[in-house]
DNA sequence: TATTGTTATACTCTATAACTATA
DNA sequence: TATAGTTATAGAGTATAACAATA
């Protein structure tokens, strides 16, 4: 378990590294590049949602949404029902931003033997979603766990 | 090929979600604790090798390794033969830390088959040295290859 | 009353550039 | 000359708190 558990922290490292090098590419910003990832996985999305997947507070999504926006890479529209809220959304050069970074994972995921591939595909939908998950359960809970805990 | 570039897009926005929750577990800098886990990762490091892995400039780690050495989670070693080079190492207090995250990550790897696990393991780490290595070499040539890349 | 989003303010982190010390 | 690291400065991004509009 344990060369596992540094595994999975590698390549947390190296997606983490890849954001950065990404944004650089594309001339944005690391939280705007997660912004536009999490919209090519998820569709659209409600500007609270986006925000409270993207671990920021719904001040910061406002000003993130506003750079998206100027950029021209996502725009905010109007929900039909809930004169409140706001969904985001990416413009056709969003998506075409995105589909450009495409190429950058793919190349990775070339290298996976083409009949394994599906497998692979589907532990890493399986790891994101539980990590995810988990993640979120111990933010809700107010989980701490960390008697090594630092002062804030 | 599309379907898995998205999980893996998924997995990386695990990865960054995660890592802003155990920060603030933890009460540190998400850059300070993507350090720790590096240094676990990889044991100790120079202070040059551990601001390019982190897609820092030297400046920015001198900043960081201040406050790891102010938080008592790392210290600066002198290199044995260059005056010049310092050794960034974990201390026990920031093994401790590490430690406690690792029940995080391990949680998530628990849930795969046990017979799987050692596969998985494999994945995850040909994953992360592939992605880290592409992304590296298309930093050092200056690639971009983004044609819808945005003025900075 | 609770929720969605915005604004004003202050703070943290990082990049740039100029610098020192050592190889 | 080149490399490792530091310092001073300025800029970008975020959190906090107070607020307006709508449910």
């Amino acid at each position: 378990m344990g060369t596992a558990v540094r595994n999975l922290r590698s390549l947390i490292l190296a997606g983490e590294y890849y954001r950065q090098a990404v944004s650089e590419a594309i001339g944005l910003g690391t939280t705007e590049t997660q912004a536009l990832s999490y919209l090519a996985v998820h569709g659209e999305s409600g500007q609270s949602l986006l925000a409270r997947d993207l671990g920021l507070t719904s001040s910061a999504s406002t000003s993130l949404v506003d750079r998206l926006e100027r950029q021209g890479v996502a725009e905010r529209v109007r929900h039909p029902h809930d004169r409140r809220r706001l969904i985001v959304r990416l413009t056709d050069r969003g998506r075409a931003v995105v589909e450009e970074s495409y190429a950058w994972l793919a190349s990775t995921l070339e290298q996976v033997e083409p009949d394994e591939l599906e497998h692979v595909s589907a532990i890493l939908a399986f790891l994101a979603d539980d990590l995810k998950t988990r993640t979120a359960g111990r933010q809700a809970s107010g989980w701490r766990g960390l008697t090594h805990a630092l002062p804030v």
